[in-house]
DNA sequence: TTATTTTTACGTACTACTACTTAGTTTACC
DNA sequence: GGTAAACTAAGTAGTAGTACGTAAAAATAA
């Protein structure tokens, strides 16, 4: 029996060059593609595939957070992100949210496959220079800045800064004081260890928040 | 006689995805296909390929202006800018730079044989998408808001805006008064129509700058 | 060469953000 | 049901950036 592979992904060529990696492989079969995240549900539930490859990084629809419903809702699907992020904030990101796998988008054909096989079998697979990259973070023991995790709040309004609102706007719209907001930022600055606001909106783009 | 092409892109994927795009086409050749910009100049120049596809939006160096050297110091070389970016800014930018074509990466095959075929022809090509998007602000006259051209000056202090650096820091940096930044800063939240730094990063981020 | 754009610079008043601190209330988890 | 984390709020000062206007030297284009 082939494995089946769903591919979700914006960008033609990211799809093309997917299927025609795995388009030697007999013991593979793409079910299904597409570009974005449309009806993304509705079709993996038709499809049923046993491997899915997302793209975490599409607009509109927030990779990490469908990850999240898809393993919910259709847990017998293995999902493997792809991504341009080396990040290991976003590797552990989703392996949290239930990704089997996490790929860059500048694998070759070789470590793809491995990882559909791996993941499909059960394993969990990284790309190899994400493996190191976590491994020396568990030696070094320092926290990358990156993997500073953000409360609910502190997510919404770096997001909000990023979309040039001011304090006070940010204050007007969630219905809090322009203190606490300033106190918010004063906290994602030291969080982040950003010098400003450029910094900030600089890791709001680092995570997707716009 | 094959039209000669060349692919310079970070992405494996999209290499990978280029060539077997055009593997089938007996009339095209791939002959040099490499990440990034490395040693790109020497490399064009002993395999002088007909059509180079460019990524122009690679780390380190900036397509952009390789497009510019790479169009006056071997000029017989047509080069296809590939790119995420469908903004007009970046079209005219690179057409002014030499590039005689536009390509979205999520382009089909049919268009990119198509891009390739009419480049080497001496024709310029545009993402079908683009052609619209040029024509419409032809016809509306209205200047887009990201047609908008910065100074050499304006693009320098812009970057260092969005590498966190304070108004007195890049002053200090480009030997100039701090009130010179100040007015520079002004000037460019005026012509980006940002409200504030955050608008400014975003800004710097779409043309690339960092 | 002339016309235009760019870069440089300053004054003044105002607004926004930063730094460091403390602390009460709510929410989430074991 | 207790504890930790998160959210809320504020005091006080200091620093940075914004919004006007004006203007001359330098570079570039027509």
């Amino acid at each position: 029996m082939k494995i089946k592979i769903a591919i979700a992904d914006d960008h033609e060529l990211i799809i093309q060059g997917l299927s025609l990696m795995l388009e030697n492989y007999q013991a593979m079969q793409i079910v299904w593609k597409n570009h974005g995240a449309l009806n993304l549900l509705e079709n993996l539930q038709i499809h049923l595939p046993d491997v899915l490859l997302l793209d975490i990084q599409m607009p509109v629809f927030n990779g990490i957070d469908l990850c999240k419903d898809i393993t919910r809702l259709l847990p017998t699907i293995r999902i493997i992100a792809l991504t341009n992020f080396d990040e290991s904030y976003y590797v552990k990101q989703m392996l949290r949210n239930g990704a089997r796998g996490y790929l860059l988008k500048n694998t070759d054909q070789e470590t793809l496959v491995k990882a559909i096989d791996e993941v499909f079998s059960g394993k969990i697979f990284l790309d190899p220079h994400l493996q190191n990259v976590l491994l020396e973070q568990l030696t070094h023991t320092r926290s990358n800045r990156l993997a500073v995790q953000l409360t609910r709040r502190e997510n919404e309004i770096l997001k909000l800064i990023a979309e040039e609102r001011s304090n006070q706007e940010i204050a007007d719209l969630l219905f809090i004081s322009l203190r606490t907001v300033e106190t918010h930022r004063l906290n994602l600055t030291q969080k982040l260890s950003a010098k400003n606001t450029a910094g900030l909106v600089k890791e709001a783009m680092k995570r997707g928040l716009i």
